[in-house]
Order: C-alpha cells, then sequence, then structure tokens
DNA sequence: ATGATTTTTTAACATTTGTTAAAGGATTCG
DNA sequence: CGAATCCTTTAACAAATGTTAAAAAATCAT
C-alpha cells in the first residue's frame, strides 16, 4: 500500500489519522492476465490504483469491443460515469498482465468524508486532475488525425510493448486495419 | 443570482453563512452578442454561470476556430484544463447572444474552501458532473459517426436555433461543408 | 515442441470526410 | 433601404478511414 499513500502525498499532505482511515478502505488484489474486475451492468463501488501491471476500461459497442483508458503502475483507474452517478456502468476494467492491484471501496471512502475533510479534498484533487486529463483527450481525438494520435502514442514506449494493438486501435477511435496501414507507412 | 443559488441548492443544501460568502465573490457582467471574456494565453480564474444567453469555450488550431463546449441558461461554463492546473489557458469564452452572466471568482472561491467545507463539497459536485458529462462526450465523438452526432444534437432544439452551424461543425468535429452535406441527406 | 488459437498485416474495394472554390442567402450597419 | 459582410450550401475531386477476407506472424496450452 505504500505506493498509494506516496501518490496520495503527492497531492497533499495526510495526517496520521487520515491514512489510518484509508488504509482500512483499502485492500490488495493479485489478478493473472486477462482477469476482469467487476461486472458490466453494476454500478462501481471501487477506485482501483496500479501497483504492478496494467489495466483497461472497456465496452462492447454493437458487439465490438471497445477500449476506453489504460492505466499503469502508479495510476489512478475508475469507471467515473458510474461512481459519480449511481447508474450501473456499461463497463468493465480487466488487466493486461498479472497486475497487483489496491481497490478502494468508494462507498466507505464517501462516508469518510465528512470526518475526514482531508480526504475529501484529497480525492476532489485525484479527480480534477482526472478531468483535466479527459478534457485533453478530447482535443486529441477531435482535433488530431489518428496517424498523429498514434504519433503522441510512441512517445510513450511503455503503452506500445505491453498492450495490444487490437486495443490501441480502438483507443484511437480507429479500426485495427487502419492502425496496421499507419504503422505500415512509418517504416 | 437567484438563479445560481437555486443552481447551487440541486446539489445540496447551503447554509445562510455559505451563501453570503459565495455572494461575495460573485458579480453579475452584461455582454453584448460576440464579446469575449478573458482572452487567449491568461490563466483562468473565473467560473461562469449564465443567467440568460449562451456561450461557447473555443479555441485556434492551425488558424482555425474550434468550438470545444456550449453553455446555455442555467449552466456553469469553465476552462478546466486551466482552473485546475494553473496553467495559462489557449483558450477563450465568447458570448453568442446579449447575454447576463455571473461571474464566480475562482481564487477567492477556493480560498473559501478551507473554512466552508460545504461550498468545497458544492463545487467538488458541479466538477464531478461536468468530469461525467465529458467522458460521456468522449465516447460520443470517438464512437459514433458525425452524422449520429448530429441526430443526438437534433434533440436539444435549443442548440440548432440558437448557434449558428460553423460553430456546430467544429463541435461536432467536422468541416462546415461536411455538416451541409449531413444535412442535405436529411432532408 | 507442436498444433491450435489469437493477433497482426495486407489487399481490394466502399464509404466518409476533407479541400477548394464559387454561388446563393441571411444579417448587419450606416 | 442598400451595400457590405458573414453564413450556408453545392460541386468536384482528393485523402483518410471502414469493411471484408485471407495470409502471415506471434502466442498459448498441452
Amino acid at each position: 500500500m505504500t505506493e498509494l499513500f506516496r501518490y496520495f502525498q503527492k497531492f497533499i499532505p495526510l495526517t496520521a489519522e487520515s491514512l489510518l482511515a484509508l488504509e482500512k478502505i483499502c485492500s490488495v488484489q493479485y489478478l493473472k492476465k486477462g482477469e476482469s474486475l467487476q461486472n458490466f451492468g453494476q454500478t462501481c463501488k471501487t477506485i482501483y490504483f496500479i501497483n504492478v501491471g496494467v489495466a483497461r476500461i472497456f465496452y462492447y459497442k454493437d458487439g465490438v469491443d471497445i477500449t476506453e483508458s489504460f492505466a499503469f503502475e502508479g495510476e489512478i483507474i475508475a469507471r467515473v460515469e458510474s461512481l459519480f452517478t449511481g447508474n450501473p456502468s456499461q463497463k468493465a476494467i480487466q488487466v493486461l498482465e498479472d497486475t497487483e492491484i489496491v481497490a478502494i471501496n468508494a462507498t466507505q471512502l464517501f462516508g469518510l468524508y465528512d470526518a475526514h475533510p482531508q480526504i475529501e479534498r484529497l480525492f476532489r484533487l485525484i479527480f480534477e486532475a482526472g478531468y483535466v486529463e479527459t478534457v485533453k483527450r478530447i482535443e486529441s481525438i477531435q482535433f488530431h488525425t489518428a496517424e498523429e494520435r498514434y504519433e503522441a502514442l510512441l512517445l510513450k514506449p511503455n503503452l506500445l510493448k505491453r498492450i495490444p494493438l487490437k486495443h490501441i486501435a480502438s483507443y484511437l477511435g480507429i479500426t485495427q486495419v487502419s492502425l496496421s496501414r499507419i504503422r505500415a507507412i512509418q517504416r
């Protein structure tokens, strides 16, 4: 759990008391490559932090598997559109390698907010940062070509090495065939 | 300002004290059609609420005017990627009709958070809702055709009547010519 | 290791969207 | 009101991406 707490302290310093309260609602889980966390159609009540491995959020559109986002070690992943609305999520989280993950019980977390304004602030800041990422992602999707978006991914060498191209293609909003074509041009 | 406070109370009930503190950092502004709020390149330190009128966030990409989002009466509008990072914004806000707007001083607002956890919570909830909207927008951009996205806009009759098609086109991520083509097919 | 399965590439053709230019409509402002 | 400006549509051609199918390459499980 130390990695997660180090991550927290990057946002704000936390008292020992708050750390203790947080520790009680976190648990470590180990998943084998390909396994999923939670099912489609259930309301999201967990926030995950990746210790080791990679995960993706995905869903099916007209039977086609679409990747919405990836998270690597040291990053938070959650199905925000369900977590913040209480609506069932049509998305699932799957790990793409053997993964060690910290599960944060969101129901209990939200319950801590009244007694620990510090914790409420911490997660406000975490999700504000996520919000900013998402706004930037819209710019990237809407106003760059698929080729430009692929080139941007090349700057994150991890991503290309560790994630199958079919998932990268849907993440970029194109078909796998189009991605292959773009890759061929670049050689 | 009553409309704004009614909007606030939809998220959580506020004490008279909190309302008073909020009132002190809000001011009403009147803008003529086409006028802009704040300049490109400045850090965003204001959150706006529309009383009457419409506004859009836009920026220039390679000299082309791109609309990122619209806001109508009863809605909040802010350049999140600058507000939450402190980085200068490359975007501007412009009104598309004569508009009455409430400007919330964000620097002062953030200063209220320590003394008024209620206000911190209020804006946490407001921006969580904005975050969810943005996540849904990504789905819509990435996995629906321009025609499907246009049809979705038809469900918001206001939008089409009150906003020039050129802005709608860039909001949809297509050229004005493509939008005209889509509209022609539908007749 | 080897056969089965999954992932990636390639090809050919279809569809969508972009680009440029011009014309027709609508709006604004003196 | 009328001229100027801005907005929207149309057309023709170019470029990008989608679709389907098949082959090649990589990975997995026994």
